[in-house]
DNA sequence: AAGGCCTCCTGATTGC
DNA sequence: TGCAATCAGGAGGCCT
């Protein structure tokens, strides 16, 4: 489910039940997802205080008053359900477990935060706070797409010399963090990039231009609270609406909505995955 | 060492 | 209706 908007609108939703508030008990109902969960995480998180929720990338780092941070990466299909009743704050009295549901939060707020995970493609960690941005997992990752070091600096300087199409380029998280797959074929369609184009053969004025429009569909996705498909819910129960405003992303026949283009929306497949795009605006 | 391919896993959908 | 093939919002790890 999550590129960073869905990350972002998880964190976000995950607030008001978590934020400043004791872990009244961890619950883990298995070995681990990707990876094995660290030595003794359930203990690790039972009786702390959760400080903040962060967001670095596609990961939530939730910072506790024992100096670890858990690092949460929802994968493919990972979620979060908050559920309980608290100050009109939570939407349902605690429903019905489902299955997949890998790791449960009690909160001493009555709330309860279920991490529940079909494919297991999540990871959960646990670090000491200051060394969290230094895990094997965050080291690498290029700089935040909305904040102030991404910039078309580094962007075009990224992109020099890359033979990778500028699809895969964009996809890679040491060139800027938190992009996925539909947010890709977004950004290049509203750019008039081709998918298929060299990263290192694009103009620099025209590398330049992705930076903005980068920032604007994330910022545009994030205020739509993310998109929702396949009806999979954000951490709040709400649905997020930006897949209504898709340009390319799974509308493979569709007529393009550049105005007077009149291109229609086919697909590709490009390492392994769908490519979403218009081959008469985008070149 | 950049780039490409495979893999982990379950579930929903599509096609015959 | 049944069953198999295909596809899915990620990304580490291995190979060349």
């Amino acid at each position: 489910m999550p590129e960073l908007p869905e990350v972002e609108t998880v964190r976000r939703g995950l607030l008001p039940a978590m934020e400043n508030t004791v872990i009244a008990e961890a619950r883990v109902n298995r070995e681990g997802l990707r990876w094995p969960f660290p030595p003794g995480m359930a203990e690790r998180l039972t009786g702390k205080r959760v400080l903040g929720l962060r967001r670095r990338s596609k990961y939530i780092l939730a910072d506790l008053d024992s100096g670890e941070t858990l690092l949460i990466h929802l994968g493919m299909s990972g979620r979060m359900r908050v559920s309980g009743e608290g100050l009109g704050l939570f939407h349902h009295a605690h429903p019905a477990p489902e299955k997949h549901d890998h790791v449960v939060l009690e909160m001493a707020s009555g709330a309860r935060v279920t991490f529940n995970d079909a494919r297991r493609f999540g990871v959960m960690d646990l670090v000491a706070t200051g060394e969290a941005e230094a895990h094997r997992l965050l080291a690498e990752l290029g700089p935040e797409p909305l904040g102030n070091s991404f910039n078309e600096d580094h962007l075009v300087a990224a992109f020099r010399g890359r033979n990778t199409p500028v699809k895969a380029a964009l996809l890679d998280q040491r060139i800027v963090a938190g992009l996925g797959n539909i947010y890709v074929c977004e950004v290049l369609h509203r750019t008039g990039i081709s998918p298929v184009r060299k990263a290192g053969k694009i103009g620099a004025a025209r590398v330049a231009r992705l930076v903005p429009a980068i920032r604007e569909v994330l910022g545009e996705a994030i205020e739509a609270g993310g998109s929702s498909l396949r009806d999979h819910r954000q951490a709040s129960g709400e649905l997020g609406y930006f897949q209504h405003r898709f340009a390319a992303y799974d509308r493979e026949g569709h007529p393009c909505s550049t105005p007077g283009c009149g291109g229609t929306i086919r697909r590709i497949v490009q390492s392994g995955r769908s490519s979403f795009y218009c081959g008469t605006c985008q070149r």
